[in-house]
DNA sequence: TGTACATCAGTGAACGCGCGTTCACTGATGTAC
DNA sequence: TGTACATCAGTGAACGCGCGTTCACTGATGTAC
């Protein structure tokens, strides 16, 4: 009941000149909750794997007691799904950034390619986190990591589909060409990844190797016939 | 000195008929070792990760003390290593019978695909725990594991160049062919990995898609050119 | 505007627990002769 | 073959340590009037 009064910020109606904006007690506790976060992304960046890291030591990192962990979250395995929201919500964006701004017609694989490894390295470690938690995480982590691959290919396969080119295929196909074309990108993210971003020469093969890839799966697509494949 | 001739087994002169049958010293620590290996690859069927395990856990399963655990491996580390041999060693296995026993020339793709799933469904608790590994282990597992990758995909690579259908392909490309078709049958296995063996269908699809899979990028090496690849 | 009260993010101490590693030991197995 | 001695896989107790979680608390921020 009155907590919900509580809720409406009205703080902040006098003394706005000298209090320092988004200094309120929410915004203090976003911040906290942020550091949490990226204690945990930072110590993730060695060698370390989720599981391995102590509620404690994310705390230490974070500055924070270990007590007060439990204001933002209920544990490590809450704090294990905020890390995917947060990671994915990186991908959804740049998904929804090369759709509207459009990909050049020419060359768009090599655009596809280069843009999706540009901004993997440039979210090292959420990207990190994720190639690492795919399969050594928990079930319901490992779920939900699962779960946004499938509806980043499905959303593939529908951009597909409006390529007059691709039209010998059936949907099912498509989602098992959409499927080959992400799996192609996600191990060269993991490559990348594993490799440290100085060594240009090493980026720039894995650049290369994926675009190759890519372009190699293109042209079986362009001989590819569904009508003649057992169940498509 | 003495230490070489105690090590010649001059034991089971006598007695032989009252003697279990390797039940000597020796065979009684290396089934000691195989259970601590056994038991690391148990506990990691389920959720767990390999740096997740505790020594005294695995000594626990294996039913021995947590002392005894040293006169096999200096530590968890020392024991992570062995895991990666035992499992590669598995792998290296397939890929000889593959190339000795010779798979039909019609049908090849099916039956590669096939040989490798089935082999790896027979194989779980080895294949898990690479696939766990791969990103989430120590720097020295991983690159042990991807050691072994590069040199499967290396294999596969000398194994194409023997199809004259390939002839266009540069040595450089055959790499970048072989990495892909070895990542297609990655991608199938760790989706293996996480279906119940019991769930048939599930199964069959993961099959047949990598197979298609398998297929497009045959199609597309079928057209490919290496001269008019950028560096190729 | 000023005051009295409520909220709640973060503190610091405490708890019982499983951890990795060490150590002196036991006793079955193996070796020398 | 029998005996005396050596080896060494495995034992069980002990250690100090960091762990997750709980609790009553503090004090700055926010709200009501």
């Amino acid at each position: 009941m009155f907590t919900m009064i509580r809720k409406t910020r009205s703080h902040r109606r006098r003394g706005e000149e000298t209090q320092i904006p988004g200094d309120g007690r929410d915004a203090r506790k976003q911040r906290t909750r942020r550091a949490l976060l990226d204690a945990a992304l930072q110590l993730l960046e060695g060698e370390r794997s989720f599981s391995s890291l102590s509620l404690r030591e994310v705390t230490k990192t974070a500055g924070i007691t270990p007590a007060a962990f439990y204001r933002h979250f209920s544990g490590m395995e809450d704090l294990g799904h905020a890390l995917i929201e947060d990671s994915f919500a990186s991908l959804h964006q740049l998904m929804r950034q090369a759709r509207e701004g459009g990909l050049p017609a020419t060359h768009i694989i090599r655009a596809s390619v280069t843009t999706f490894l540009d901004y993997a390295g440039a979210h090292r470690a959420h990207f990190r986190f994720i190639a690492k938690e795919r399969f050594s995480g928990s079930s319901a982590l490992r779920m939900a990591i699962r779960k946004e691959i499938r509806l980043w290919i499905g959303e593939l396969a529908v951009d597909l589909s409006r390529f007059p080119a691709l039209g010998r295929f059936s949907a099912d196909d498509l989602q098992v060409l959409a499927g080959l074309m992400v799996h192609v990108i996600i191990a060269a993210t993991e490559l990348l990844l594993d490799t440290p971003p100085t060594d240009r020469a090493a980026l720039k093969r894995i650049y290369r190797d994926a675009e190759k890839q890519m372009r190699l799966v293109i042209l079986g697509a362009a001989q590819w016939d569904s009508s003649r494949s057992k169940s498509g």
